[in-house]
DNA sequence: GTATGATAAGACCGATCGGTCCAAAAAACA
DNA sequence: TGTTTTTTGGACCGATCGGTCTTATCATAC
């Protein structure tokens, strides 16, 4: 059972997610939450920018939960997990037809790390956890990689380009932009791997692939 | 001699790039622009929405006109060219200290695909033409690449990557982000270049390069 | 019962902003 | 000199929005 809190924040995170940050009103979260009365709303937070934060810490918390997870998933090795990791994302844009954003740096966070400074370090925050993550993978997966490997490089030309296609894929409102990259990007990573380790574990169909969407399902 | 439009336009792109098109009022760039009263603003534009198309391809020029030519200078060997191109990204997003964008989508062409259709169309107009210029360089240079180079792909990817290290070095204020993922970009490129031909006008230092800032000046 | 706090409903204020309109000065041109 | 266009400067309108405040209803706990 949510507390009206996190129920107003849920709702705002939506309509949000919809309009953005500077194009919705509290009026409008107000009647996505189901609530009468600006009162009610002012009861809950002191201003629009604390439910802001509220919101990007939601979404983060959202996408920690099921994205990141999967990155620490235990039952499989490293660079499965990674490549479970982009289908997740690749998945979920195909499903919101290239629109808002369960990415981390999706349409909201992205206008609102413009916004002001608060906002951006938030913003900051996430991705210093998400390339955190994978750098942590890539030491965990060093046995099967080539030596001299910059983990930190690697994890964030990872997020770098995701963040990219991401976006890139919601202004073209086409998911092939974003399935492209992830095949090149599942053939850059595969570069770093030794050649004697590429066909177990790791990396799927690296070369020609352009299925990645039928992938197996994680517990989602 | 400029006229009065163009200049408005120019006011208004420098402001916007610094606040935002939302966050920019008319009084703001008047103000900008050093001209008086409204009437005089309203005198060149029907509305704000029409200033905002204007700035959207004032910024388009500046780009097709520094950044694109740089891909197609005839003096260089095509894959130079791409290399060249790479540094003025790098180079120019560490002149401005990673904050306001000469990219394409940059915080303002960013923020304005989100507002409404119709700048949608237009920041998409652009990575078409982005896009199909590196596509047309890739053609050019394919009697030095492997065989089933999916010219289309990897140009798109070039364009996401080097978006997403954009969108992450501003909002962490911090260019290493954009080098080291412009020498990853590089790598990658590399990668599907003949072996027999990385040594020659191919791209510079695959590996271990770190200054990619300190290369020879075009003229820009 | 009564005190407390959540909920409902909305009037209201102050500020900003896009856009219109006007009138007078200045400049360009005849 | 007279006419037209540009420029100036700002008042003003209507709308939106963030935020405050008030009043009333309802449930719960003591």
């Amino acid at each position: 059972m949510k507390d009206r809190r996190t129920q107003i924040v849920e709702a705002a995170t939506a309509v949000m997610g919809r309009q953005g940050f500077q194009q919705t009103s509290v009026e409008d979260v107000i009647h996505e939450a189901g609530l009468c009365g600006k009162g009610h709303f002012y009861h809950y937070f002191k201003s629009k920018e604390e439910l802001g934060y509220a919101v990007l810490l939601h979404q983060f918390e959202v996408f920690a939960e099921t994205g990141l997870a999967v990155l620490r998933d235990p039952m499989l090795p490293p660079l499965a997990r990674l490549d479970e990791f982009i289908d997740w994302i690749v998945e979920g844009q195909a499903e919101r037809g290239c629109c808002e954003g369960v990415s981390p740096c999706g349409a909201l966070a992205t206008e609102m790390a413009e916004q002001h400074e608060g906002f951006r370090k938030h913003v900051d925050a996430l991705f210093e956890r998400w390339t955190g993550q994978l750098q942590a993978l890539f030491w965990e997966a060093r046995p099967q990689m080539i030596d001299d490997v910059d983990t930190e490089a690697l994890a964030r030309f990872i997020v770098a380009t995701l963040e990219g296609a991401l976006f890139m894929s919601r202004v073209k409102r086409d998911v092939a932009v974003l399935e492209d990259v992830a095949t090149g990007l599942r053939r850059f990573v595969m570069s770093h791997v030794r050649a004697d380790e590429r066909h177990a574990a790791a990396v799927r169909d690296l070369v020609g692939g352009t299925d990645q969407s039928v992938g197996k399902e994680s517990g989602r």
